[in-house]
RNA sequence: GGCCCCGUCGUCUAGCGGCCUAGGACGCCGCCCUCUCACGGCGGUAGCGAGGGUUCGAAUCCCUUCGGGGCUACCA
């Protein structure tokens, strides 16, 4: 028999790190095993659903290079994938819990509840359903106060439910006593607690993996399984990603939980998944530098920690650099050009003297960015119209002083008279010039010549940023740079 | 508050009774390379939360304590 494991995201938002870290290994597992994986979207909130959101979970994972085997865009043998097209399916396994006493009726508006739950914290008891429902008609409920006409169905929690279960990571997990859980709500739609049960039994799910959040609710789900006759699936509950300060991640207090984050700044989603499966995970061998398939070969549950490692982006960005200059030439233009595009130096579609320049500016700046989209500022020198160039005034006022003039005057003669304009003769003649023949030191003397060419401090490197930008055009900036200083 | 989960360098981790005067990676610091910044190379910094046990021997087992986290919804 073959393993099942499904990912459920609640189309709410912008798609969380938390369903591609919960992928990863879901994948990892089912690829390993020969098994299916499947994506089961949890849409029963009505009120929190947002439009679009289901789609770029799709996206999200595609980008990732995550597939999966059945889903609501893609069908399977238990379709539909989608929580809020199978209310049908849901309502009768509620309705069986009431003929069996497992469940009943509960005609308790919000306002009662909250006013109970308010009462029962400041009596410093323990909180849940006082049960006024239980064992009442809905007329004999009618006359209390407190009463609504569409009733939700609670679990009837038995006095001695299970508390304990076998957790694949954790080993044995006792879990906390579940109040009268809503199985199923007024507006027809189930909670979670039903619809993950029904789903997972009916979808022939063998292993459910979610997040740690998850432990204290698995009673119900227990119980869930138990009264239905059916068979418990294996769980596994990750340790939760974390912000900083040790809390739950957040959109709040850390950005990369929105996983749209991650393409916006141009990370590579090899480095990204490369990551995810370095918290609370590691290689047998201790390599930390991995692909999907080489942590599929070897994954095992056991090799899972249980502590909730903390998102720290700094070592993404070191493994991004590591991704990044390992792509060929090619491959990095390829997927820099977007970042490109979107900071208006390269038009969609590139013209071909564009692709051509940022062909050659590639292998001076791949092992200068940790992120793509720190690729502009390093290449607009390069890319932006002459009108457009101009110098970055911090680096100006610390860099272009009087004394620099008469350098930026001789290297742009310099330039002028020489015979070749390449890398290593535009490097000779500048050190003949300034170097030797001034006797300045090399750190000075091309501070200003590097400010004035390429209008930063930080630069790629600067004779091959001046064969690329030409001769005409290297000569003009140093020429207008000597003009910003005397007309200082 | 109650219940539950967790506790090795700043961070990610190795470790599952002797191989540990605790190893690796990121970060940070220093040196080298060098036209800037990176990359790369070399070196360094830093940790078993605390207290009791068990044992010939404890980062590893047990207890207590402290600390962190999660849940406590007709949200997932």
């Amino acid at each position: 028999m073959s393993v099942r494991l499904r990912v459920a995201p609640s189309p709410t938002g912008d798609p969380h790190v938390g369903t591609a870290y919960m992928s990863l290994f879901d994948l990892a597992y089912a690829r390993q095993q020969g098994g299916a994986f499947v994506i089961r979207i949890e849409d029963t909130d009505q009120a929190r659903l947002v439009e679009g959101s289901e789609q770029q979970v799709y996206d999200m994972l595609r980008w990732l290079g995550l597939e999966w085997d059945e889903g609501p865009d893609r069908g399977g043998p238990f379709a539909p994938y989608r929580q809020s097209e199978r209310l049908d399916t849901y309502r009768p396994h509620a309705e069986r819990l009431i003929a069996e006493g497992h469940a009943y009726h509960c005609w308790c508006t919000g306002e009662r509840l909250a006013a109970m739950r308010e009462e029962q914290q400041r009596a410093k008891v323990a909180t849940g359903y006082d049960r006024l429902c239980l064992g009442k008609t809905r007329e004999e409920r009618a006359a209390l106060p407190g009463f609504q006409e569409a009733p939700v169905v609670r679990m009837r929690v038995p006095d001695d439910p299970p508390l304990t279960f076998v957790d694949l990571i954790r080993g044995e997990v006792s879990a906390p006593r579940p109040d009268d859980q809503v199985l199923l709500k007024a507006d027809g739609f189930p909670t979670y607690h039903l619809a993950v049960v029904v789903d997972d039994h009916l979808m022939g799910i063998t292993h459910v993996v979610r997040g740690e959040e998850w432990i204290s609710s698995t009673p119900k789900h227990l119980l869930l399984f138990d009264w239905l006759g059916w068979e418990r699936p294996a769980f596994v509950h990750m340790p939760l990603l974390r912000n900083a300060d040790k809390s739950k991640i957040s959109k709040r207090k850390n950005p990369a939980t929105r996983l749209t984050w991650f393409v916006e700044q141009g990370y590579l989603p090899e480095a990204l998944l490369n990551f995810l499966g370095l918290l609370g995970y590691s290689m047998p061998d201790g390599r930390e530098v991995f692909t999907f398939d080489e942590m599929s070969a070897e994954f095992d549950w056991s090799r899972v920690k249980t502590v909730g490692p903390v998102f720290d982006l700094d070592k993404l960005a070191w493994l991004n650099g590591h991704y990044l200059r390992e792509l060929t030439e090619d491959e990095f233009t390829r997927r820099a050009v977007p970042y490109l595009q979107t900071a208006g130096l390269v038009d969609d579609p590139p013209t071909a003297e564009q692709t051509d320049v940022v062909g050659r500016l590639t292998p001076l700046v791949q092992t200068r960015v940790a992120v793509l989209s720190e690729l502009p500022d390093l290449v607009r020198f390069a890319l932006v119209s002459d009108d457009d160039f101009a110098v970055d005034p911090t680096a100006s006022a610390k860099t272009f002083l009087g004394e620099v003039a008469p350098w930026l005057v001789a290297a742009g003669d310099a330039l002028e008279a020489l015979p070749e304009w390449a890398t290593a003769a535009i490097e000779e003649s500048l050190k003949q010039t300034l170097v030797e023949g001034m006797g300045l030191k090399p750190r000075a003397a091309f501070a200003p010549v590097r400010l004035a060419v390429t209008g930063r401090a930080v630069s790629p490197p600067l004779y091959e940023s001046m064969e690329l930008l030409g001769r005409e055009r290297t000569i003009a900036r140093l020429r207008a740079a000597v003009v910003d200083i005397r007309g200082w």
